[in-house]
DNA sequence: TCTGATTATGACCAAAATATGAACAAAAAG
DNA sequence: CTTTTTGTTCATATTTTGGTCATAATCAGA
């Protein structure tokens, strides 16, 4: 429920004022970009807090098809496209590339407001509050880990790292990706420095520290095995 | 995963044939109801496979809102509502009862279809892509290959040797193309490196290892037979 | 069958990547 | 301001690897 933050993507600046100033007053936080490449640039800058896109179809230089379609090839965050009243060439075209919902033009805002909390609360139902990777179970609300029911104290780094990599179970996460998706994406630090976190990460999580497994020449992956 | 039911329900029957017939042609499983009591009585016999309801709003005895309101106590199962033409009010009314989606009537079939998908997609857990060769598998995702089910371990080259070799299935390969695509364009290396790795592969893939084959004075080929 | 060319194989080692411990710096807490 | 915790860097140890080389096996053509 904390800090929800909104991407408005549209040409039209009264049109995100619109939107900005009613979302703001639900307590949304609210990013904005004015064409397709701006805000692929804001996303990939701020990826890891938007919790949903609101993307016009209409705009100059990249115009919202090509913005969905690049996302979409990395993340699959809720994203609701603003249409003129809608030809249904292009709803099909758009659900088969992972669109979530449409909104036509013009729109009441209370219609907004209301699609943009039926979303999430879609998407936040299917993450539970407690989540457990054989043994190792993270309480994402209250931010702490415990190994086979004991306590595990995770700093700050540590927690995100851990989570990032649970988050992408099974899936093998070079050492770029981490970076910059745990620490800030223009990070130039050691890079021994991940090394150093999952270090103390695996002697944290004892026995279990075994499910995060190094892929030598790429990164890290976790596996529960 | 197969086998998807879908409930639908609707007091005019011309409707319930329409959705069915396209629905049943991309190979869904449909259950109907007539109106909202057999709806829920229907929901309630067969609550474990039904997958996804559409559900007119307005119908004899019980109507769509009441439907919505009970099965919502109970369960999360996706739901579609078939209006007319949307008030806005209603629209609202619905999302805060957990409506997955509106579609007005009159709607085409495509628009049903594709929404359909939209959401099973949405609520189906995301399966990995595997790719199998003969009792090979790559997992591409965790970067790991699989010979019978077993686990083998493959170094950063070996996979990627191996990769490139099935991503070109049937086709033989130089060993300048190998040298190119797997090594660094400005690789001189020993030409017996290509060799040395393949040797390691054809013992780890086990029996299968004869799928790589020698072309000889060419180079190698990757052949399922 | 013989022969030269090509590929397979096993052993070896230097280079590369990662693990680790300790020291240091920076931030947060008191 | 001092203390404590956290994050990063650095030097060193350890592990894995990729590549080389020598030798054996295989192949294709004469």
């Amino acid at each position: 429920m904390n800090d929800v933050t909104v991407l408005i993507v549209d040409d039209e600046s009264r049109m995100r004022k619109l939107i900005r100033d009613f979302l703001m007053q639900k307590g949304y936080s609210i990013l904005e970009a004015a064409d397709g490449e701006e805000a692929l640039k804001m996303f990939e800058e701020h990826q890891n807090k938007i919790s949903i896109i609101l993307l016009d179809v209409m705009m100059p230089k990249l115009d919202g098809w090509s913005v969905l379609r690049q996302i979409r090839q990395t993340s699959k965050v809720p994203i609701i496209m603003l249409t003129a009243r809608g030809e249904e060439q292009d709803e099909l075209f758009g659900f088969e590339l992972g669109v979530d919902e449409y909104i036509s033009k013009p729109f009441s805002p209370k219609i907004l407001v209301a699609r943009v909390e039926a979303i999430l609360k879609r998407t936040k139902g299917d993450e539970k509050e407690l989540k457990d990777y054989g043994g190792i179970v993270i309480d994402v609300e209250g931010r702490t880990v415990t190994v086979d029911g004991k306590n595990v104290e995770m700093s700050l780094r540590e927690y995100e790292l851990l989570k990032y990599l649970v988050d992408n179970e099974n899936i093998a996460l070079s050492r770029d990706k981490i970076l910059n998706n745990v620490w800030n994406y223009d990070y130039y630090g050691d890079s021994r420095t991940i090394d150093s976190h999952i270090k103390k990460i695996r002697h944290k999580l004892g026995k279990k520290g075994k499910y995060i497994q190094t892929m030598r020449g790429v990164g890290y992956k976790f596996e529960v095995k």
